[in-house]
DNA sequence: TTTTTACTTTAGAATTATTATAAACTAAAT
DNA sequence: ATTTAGTTTATAATAATTCTAAAGTAAAAA
C-alpha cells in the first residue's frame, strides 16, 4: 500500500493526514494480511514501532473514524474490551478463549442450508457465525 | 417453577436462599418463556417488582453464580453491557440494532452444511450463529 | 509567504460498567 | 442460645472508553 493509499484512506475518512493518523494508517493498512487488534495492543504495538507518541484519545478517535469509513470492523468477543479488524469482508471467526485469539474463517468456508425467516417488517442485514475453540 | 426449585437453583448455584436471591431467582426462573437481560434492565425491574432492596453488587453476585452454575448464559451482544440469557440451551439469535434486542432462533432453525476444521490441536467447543437485522 | 481559519493533539477529567472491600447483618450449624 | 460461616450493602476501586479545553498544526485565504 502506497502512501497515496494511506492518504486516500484518511482522506475517505474525513481526516487530515497528520503525522500520527498517518502512522496508525500504515500501521494497519500497509501489510500483507489484515489482522484483529485491541485499542491496547494497538497503543503497545504503535509505542514500539514509531517514534512519535500517540495519545489515547487520537487512537481512539482514528480508528472509530476508520471505522464509520468502513476501513474497520468491529468483532463482539466476550470480554470487556472491544476487537477491531482489518478485514472488512463478511467473513466469520474462530474464536480461542484460552488465548483470547481470532481467527478469521472465509466466508467460503462456511455454507448454511437453512437459516430462519427474518421477523415482521425486518431484514437481515449479515450472518456472523461465531465458533468457539476448546484444547 | 415452584419454590423447591428455585431453592434448588440457588443451592446448585452454592448459594444460601436469601430474601434477595429468592426474588432474584423468581425473577428469572419463575415465567414461561425464557429471556435475555442487562444487569441494568434487571435492576430495574427488580425495583419495580419486588418491596426489598437489592444493591448492585448482590445483582451481580448472584447472576454471577448462577452463569457460574449453568443455570445462565451470556450473549456477545456489540455494544458495552453484558447480556444474560435465561436459555441455557445450544441456540442461535437474531440482533436487531435498532431496538438492541436480542430474539431467540432454536438450534433446529439453523442447518450448517459446511464448517471449516478447527486449528492445530484445537477442538470446537460450539457454533454461535448470529444474525443482524436491519428494517 | 504571511495570515487566518478550521481542524487536531494532548493530558487530564469524566463517564460507564463492573469488581473489590469491609462493616453490619442473617442463615444455618452446634 | 450461641457460634460460625456466609451475605448484603454502601462505598471505593478499577478498567475501558469518551469528553474537554487548551495548545499545536495543516490547509485555505490573502
Ligand atoms: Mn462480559
Ligand atoms: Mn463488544
Ligand atoms: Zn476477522
Ligand atoms: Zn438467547
Amino acid at each position: 500500500m502506497k502512501k497515496v493509499d494511506i492518504f486516500k484512506k484518511l482522506r475517505s475518512s474525513g481526516l487530515r493526514p497528520t503525522k500520527q493518523r498517518v502512522e496508525i494508517a500504515k500501521f494497519l493498512f500497509e501489510r500483507e494480511k489484515t489482522f484483529h487488534f485491541t485499542v491496547e495492543s494497538l497503543e503497545n504495538q504503535l509505542a514500539k514501532k514509531s517514534t512519535c507518541k500517540f495519545a489515547l484519545a487520537t487512537i481512539y478517535n482514528t480508528i472509530h473514524a476508520f471505522k464509520k469509513a468502513g476501513h474497520l470492523s468491529e468483532v463482539d468477543v466476550r470480554g470487556k474490551k472491544t476487537y477491531f479488524d482489518t478485514n472488512i469482508t463478511n467473513h466469520h471467526h474462530f474464536y480461542d478463549g484460552e488465548t483470547s485469539e481470532l481467527i478469521d474463517i472465509d466466508s467460503s468456508e462456511v455454507v448454511i442450508q437453512k437459516i430462519p425467516k427474518a421477523p415482521n417488517g425486518k431484514k437481515i442485514k449479515n450472518v456472523e457465525v461465531f465458533i468457539n475453540l476448546k484444547n
